[in-house]
DNA sequence: CTGAAAGCGCTTACAG
DNA sequence: CTGAAAGCGCTTACAG
């Protein structure tokens, strides 16, 4: 029933048991220093401070540690945006179980629109060290945060690359390699890679990954890799999907994109062209298809959101556990391979 | 590249330029105090606090005042759960959209299962005050959180109720009423309205609800009442539906439990009956049917999750604005009605 | 066995 | 115009 009373402190427990701020403080903290202590002046402290309510100030015990155990999660978008399909909601569920796992609390940092936007990424010292989620964009206050000594780490690879930034992602190059190779086990010699015009970074690894694979397995690299937003010249279509039949194409490999478009322009002009898939034309996604598609599962592979995550956390916490400045390794994350059904065999190609 | 340097601070400053820190701390602070103050100092500081990379420790700077700009937000079971159909999303979209505009950040307090627990409420005291999610069970901690003077706040009506704890909740009262005036006014007379027996505050409320309404209307309130869980002697399946069906009820009002079990044991009962819905039998659902329901679209409400969090946030800022003691009005929100097309109307009824 | 002191990094009256 | 002091609520050496 306090009505307006001010919260108990060690202070008022000390003067009604009639010994110092410091004994109380050591009694309270478990006298973990091992100090010799009257067990009746150990009692006294604790029966006032229970009669009291006393409860530690959490803010000011952690001061002279600078530990706080809480872990700062910074979204460039909302972190909990009204389509829950495309949310971070699998990320985050990984980062509350390890945080739980390892102690932590999480804080969130939260944008309105008004704001100037620069006091967020302060407001990230708060927390002992800070996740990144999604951020293409406007990358360079992180930068100027881990600089200064901050822990940080991105969930997905920072832009600008550099061995600045600790970061966990998913091994796109390993993924898309594995994809083209389970073609040409299939049997398919000759197949298209179609990938967006947008140099970003998940597009450059997952490039590499085709054309290494390609590489390795002495495929006809003439014309592979197609670039096209779907809409463009690169591509008119079932016209288009005609003439690569006619060259002898037997695969396409598709990138996946944020808005799904170029996966959808592809797959009607499959449709539109009469061909089945996967008897006339095997089809695969480097990740999976878009979540508004609805048809056969598709070929491809899984990003493991919910272990980059826990991974992003656990090196976080190391992060916070060993000197600044120190290199760190970057995680990369297998991605599971989705099997699906629209890779088929191939049996007589010359 | 800080490479183990320490974070600099306003000491260091001072030093540098030759002035003391208070006068630092003023300059940086915007001196909002408006003292009197050489523009040369001025810019040597600020000069001074750039080249030194300085930024002010979020903790320390905000100890003073004792306000962190941080809302807690505990939840009894994992904020983000596997099945996230059932997890709290909504209601977390809403609270993360109200801080935002507020300029509050987010605090979740993790939980291990390994942890005793009790260091969990502990914690809470970071934040300036603390929402509460779902907290049916082992709420006690909680109450003694809020009679210590904290600021708190209960998402949903807290289950021993009484006016020491604020809360936002739905209306379940006169959301349940509409439905029962929504069948009378569709001109049915003799319903049945099946419950769980467990005696839950959501569960009186709607019950309280259905009985005004049904009083209200006149209607006949023998057996209207029936208590189950859908397996137990009170409910045998199409038995049950036909022998009501033959006293004469025209609709079925269903209570909307967390398992769904309940509704998927009447609807099945009714099937089994072969008695067409809404044609032989109206149907409504004293919020949503369960996720893993498919069919025609249940006449019921919605429960408004997303204003519910936002409710809470507003809710808790006021409390954070005002002097603790005062009693606070909790907040009914209204459940919008879910029109659906298991409702028809009856015309003859004697 | 217990207490006075310094310190965590800042802010805000209050003296000069 | 600027600085010394007290204070936010605690912890941890260090003296007695």
């Amino acid at each position: 029933m306090s009505r307006g009373r001010r919260t108990p402190r060690q202070a008022d427990i000390a003067k009604i048991a009639g010994v110092s701020q410091t004994t109380v403080s050591v009694v309270l903290g478990g006298n973990r220093t091992g100090v010799r202590l009257s067990e009746r002046t150990r009692l006294r402290v604790l029966e006032v401070a229970e009669q009291l309510g006393y409860v530690p100030d959490q803010i000011t015990t952690r001061l002279p540690s600078h530990r706080n155990n809480l872990l700062g999660v910074y979204t460039f978008t909302p972190a909990f945006p009204a389509d829950i399909a495309g949310s971070y909601y699998p990320i985050l569920a990984g980062i509350e179980a390890e945080a739980a796992e390892l102690g932590q609390d999480l804080i969130m940092f939260t944008a309105s629109g008004a704001a100037p936007g620069d006091t967020r990424i302060r407001r990230t010292r708060l927390a002992d060290g800070c996740l990144f989620l999604g951020g293409q964009a406007s990358e360079e206050p992180m930068r100027e945060l881990a600089d200064s000594g901050f822990p940080v780490v991105c969930i997905g690879r920072p832009a600008r690359l550099d061995d600045r930034i600790p970061y966990v992602a998913g091994d796109y190059f390993a993924a898309s390699a594995e994809v083209v190779t389970r073609l040409v086990l299939a049997g398919h010699r000759k197949i298209r890679y179609v990938r967006e015009p947008e140099e970003t970074l998940p597009a450059c690894d997952r490039e590499r990954g085709v054309l290494a694979a390609a590489t390795e397995h002495g495929l006809d690299l003439r014309g592979l890799v197609v670039r096209t937003d779907g809409a463009d010249s690169g591509f008119a279509g079932a016209t288009t999907i005609t003439g690569w039949l006619a060259e002898g194409v037997t695969a396409l490999v598709i990138e996946e994109t944020d808005s799904g478009a170029l996966f959808h322009a592809v797959r009607r002009g499959v449709r539109v062209a009469g061909v089945p898939v996967p008897a006339g034309l095997s089809l695969a996604v480097l990740g999976r298809p878009p979540e508004d598609y609805s048809g056969p599962e598709v070929s491809g592979f899984e990003v493991p959101r919910r272990a980059l995550g826990q991974a992003a956390v656990r090196l976080l916490a190391a992060l916070l556990d060993q000197l600044p400045g120190l290199p760190v390794e970057p995680r990369l994350l297998a991605c599971p391979p989705i099997d699906g059904s629209t890779i088929m065999s191939v049996r007589n190609v010359t």
